[in-house]
DNA sequence: GAGACTTGCGAGAACGTTCTCACAAATCTT
DNA sequence: AAGATTTGTGAGAACGTTCTCGCAAGTCTC
């Protein structure tokens, strides 16, 4: 009842309306210092008769806390990691009381500083990134200098303090090569995505970002131990635009002795083998091997199923929010760089050219009967 | 230079630093108000040397505009829906000088409920929101009411005034049917995504989200118009967990005189009609055909490629945030009911049965040579 | 039953900005 | 050259909260 007010009703309001200060007000609506049950009551009641929503963003003003933290993440092409981490974090930070400011960099590190800078400016009590690049880290850590906590997540940055999420790639490629070796393959093309490389090259770039880089540890180390030979394998190092991994898809295919198996970095890169196979007739498992990073629905669904190297998205994403949260909360905690198993989930994506070693296009048959 | 200071540096601070009062600071900072080229030039060189950045929520709680909109969505599963829809809000929010403030609903209407309330408490200058159920809007009215325009993508809500922004599914599945009918299919089975059901049933619940009855809708017009008898379609509606939606897809396939195409109402039950199909070693686009709604880079990518009803999703978003703006900017402009386009992309998993009758299970060979 | 302690509440400041108003100095009129 | 107008600046209020402090009334202690 009463006057229509023309804007929302503030905490003056109810304590009009409930007849008492406006600390008592603030105070049962808050549930702190000293107040009795019945005023409680009483300011409670008279909230809900005006439809009181306390303004955040002058509690936030006061308190200099937003229970806001900014997730700065790269949402380009398909990019499996982004809708997965991006549900966990919102949804764990949810859990625990904080809301999400998202912006999106395309991997690019302007558009990652700019990121950065507004969201300290909507202040935000503390960030998420997935950093764009390991080279350029000054903005992070000022970010961090000014008491706002940063966790990195999927990839790490060197010579910065702030706590890292990521995921043991080295392991889970290094698993992969071996079960691709036990299967019978020694030919191996790698399509690694790299963001500085214009269209695809064999050089390995100056720089990858750490996730690639541990890719591409983990493949050497798995073909080192395996006694697969340098000359074996077919490296390409490609920029992340469908038409141009297609291309490099291509290349691979037409290597006079062409690689048995293809390991892609990402999943774009894995439909562009499926891609460009299926056009040339080429069968998944059979005359072509696949096996990509990432796990996602539609390479469980397919037939043949994909075997990937899974990480753990959600739980990076939901164990990032967790870290952040307690270095808002517990400032000077120290920081840590947390690195979550991966499992290789076998499917039929990989031939078995020891059961059927007349699938390797290159194979001779000894005897013929 | 100067002192260090523990907090952040105010317009206060480079006020002194420049030798000048808060309100001229903030007039050289802001660009507003008579204000000489001198001293702007002076108060931002300070703000520079100081560091300063501007805090957007005191700036905020003075303009009452936090030039924040606030996202509701629903990222469950696969959701092809959620990255796309996602990444265009947030660019083209970000590209007119706004943040995005997410929350996900996992289409339940308590958590929609609570998260529109969380948002306008934070002090939205707006809602894009994918209403999880046309049947309870109080939340979003009162919104409205408050004078925070709302913009509903993807589903229509009846009964509310709010701008909304949808595609023709309507057209894109008759399209769908017609387009099988050309190819000689007859027997046709349809995977309803059904948010209230239990299991799965062929009983039309109560109430479909919008969109999802614009593509039943859209099949029985098809159907109809090109002379399809009701005895030929097997209507399974089924909620969303993928053990549910593959028994549903098993259970078509079981059929005495089964289907030669499914139709899905969303990606996830198009991923269970490729895993069940797979499993049963059936071939999609030879023994069983498969047209879905919404085109994903996998659905390109895989061999043969899915037929879909492609939806503008990108544009979809980009247009709500550019409606939400001009309703914030401009109050009272009259809102709007928006249906996009949508576009049927033939590809090979619908067979052609007039070319190749004998892929159908129940063909009868007229005469055998 | 008088001092010590506890309880409940209100007055006022504070958070960092922008906006309104007032006013002095500079410039324009004729 | 005196009034009228424009220009540039500062003082202070305002946005809606929460927090600190002080004070009156109530309760305990011996």
């Amino acid at each position: 009842m009463g006057i229509a007010k023309s804007s929302a009703p503030t905490i003056v309001d109810v304590a009009n309306h409930a007849g008492v200060s406006r600390a008592t007000a603030s105070r049962a609506m808050g549930n702190y210092g000293r107040i009795s049950e019945d005023t409680v009551a009483k300011v409670r009641k008279a909230a809900e008769e005006l439809g009181y929503r306390p303004n955040q963003v002058a509690r936030a003003m006061r308190q200099g806390k937003t229970k806001t933290i900014g997730l700065v993440i790269i949402a380009d092409f398909t990019n499996a990691f982004f809708d997965r981490a991006t549900k966990a974090i919102v949804d764990a930070a949810k859990a625990r009381g904080y809301q999400v400011l998202i912006t999106n960099t395309d991997e690019e590190i302007e558009a990652e500083r700019q990121a950065v800078g507004t969201l300290l400016e909507k202040q935000v009590d503390g960030l998420i990134v997935v950093p764009s690049t390991a080279l350029v880290h000054d903005h992070l850590s000022a970010a961090m200098t000014g008491r706002k906590p940063v966790v990195l997540i999927d990839r790490r940055v060197d010579g910065i303090s702030a706590t890292s999420v990521t995921t043991d790639d080295f392991s889970g490629t290094d698993a992969a090569i071996r079960h691709a070796v036990s299967m019978g393959h020694q030919r191996m093309g790698f399509l690694i995505a790299a963001a500085g490389v214009k269209g695809f090259s064999e050089d390995r770039p100056a720089m990858l970002i750490s996730s690639v880089d541990d890719r591409v540890n983990g493949f050497l180390n798995g073909a080192a131990d395996t006694g697969i030979k340098p000359k074996q394998q077919h490296w390409l190092y490609c920029e992340g635009k469908p038409a141009i991994s297609e291309a490099a898809v291509a290349k691979l295919l037409d290597t006079p002795k062409r690689p048995t198996i293809i390991f892609t970095s990402n999943n774009d890169m894995a439909l562009s083998v499926l891609k460009v196979a299926g056009n040339r007739q080429l069968v998944i498992g059979r005359d072509i091997s696949l096996v990509t990073v990432d796990d996602s629905q539609w390479a469980a669904a397919m037939t043949p199923g994909i075997t990937v190297v899974a990480r753990p998205v959600e739980d990076l994403g939901a164990l990032a929010v967790d870290r952040l949260l307690s270095e808002i909360n517990y400032p000077g905690r120290p920081t840590e760089k947390i690195i979550l198993p991966t499992e290789l989930l076998t499917r039929g994506s990989v031939a078995n050219l020891k059961l059927r070693p007349e699938l390797d296009p290159e194979f001779k048959p000894r005897n013929q009967e």
